[in-house]
DNA sequence: CAATCTGTTCTACTTGAATTATAACAAATT
DNA sequence: AATTTGTTATAATTCAAGTAGAACAGATTG
């Protein structure tokens, strides 16, 4: 898999892996109807406790970006279409916007800035 | 002050103190040069532990927002100029940045809904 | 100058999250 | 029938976060 675990960074590992999961999803690395590996074999692959990966599982679940089917798997779903997301899921990134935003004002970064680091982002994770 | 702790947050303390302190600075509730109360004021105050508000000025200083002057108090200092930013502090917050897009990608949202949230987040912020 | 306030440093303790480690179970798959 | 699946439960370890108290030395203040 794509996936790179760093065991001492300050980010937990089941929300390093959920972040990369998301980024697969995004990159297309693994398309919507396909199956992630079942927790133990991924946790085999990555060195890491079987619990661990299936946090991060249950996380993605809850963000309604994949389905677990119990005794049997984790499904990625199918993706909503660009640009038509709903007024809670826009309160929710910019929840998580906020501090980011703050802290790049402050750092000296104006609107230009901003559109262009996320276009760039953008084209990298697209 | 304008401060407020959630004490159960699943964000740490020191983390929260960090992130409103800098909003203070960007919304101009605290002037450059304006020293911030002492460590056990505040503490005091947000009924926290001493260390904990320590804990939170020196992460504002590795970020170049204040001034620690030892045995004596933290100043705020003179914010940059909005849009000059250089390579490091962009690097840094394309890094911020980066799961955060991937997150919002992934949520439905298009490079227009970025646009809409910054914008709004800053007239909120500044 | 004396008293107070400052950040600093140190030790120690508690709490809880994160992670690992087994084990067992029942449903699904092969 | 055997294996694999996610689920559940228990237990242990590790470490960050937070609290607590004390002592120190420089800075500030009256």
């Amino acid at each position: 898999m794509f996936i790179q675990i760093q065991p001492h960074s300050d980010t937990p590992i089941y929300i390093q892996l959920t972040q990369q999961i998301i980024e697969g999803i995004v990159n297309k690395d693994i398309e919507p109807g396909e199956s992630l590996p079942s927790v133990r074999t991924l946790a085999a692959d990555l060195g890491v406790n079987m619990h661990t990966v299936n946090k991060s599982y249950h996380e993605l679940e809850k963000k309604g970006l994949i389905t677990i089917i119990p005794k049997s798997g984790a499904i990625v779903n199918v993706p909503r279409k660009m640009g038509n997301a709903n007024a809670e899921q826009l309160d929710y990134m910019e929840k998580m916007l906020r501090p980011v935003v703050a802290e790049g004002i402050v750092q000296g970064l104006g609107m230009n800035d901003f559109e262009k680091l996320i276009k760039r982002l953008m084209k990298t994770l697209y």
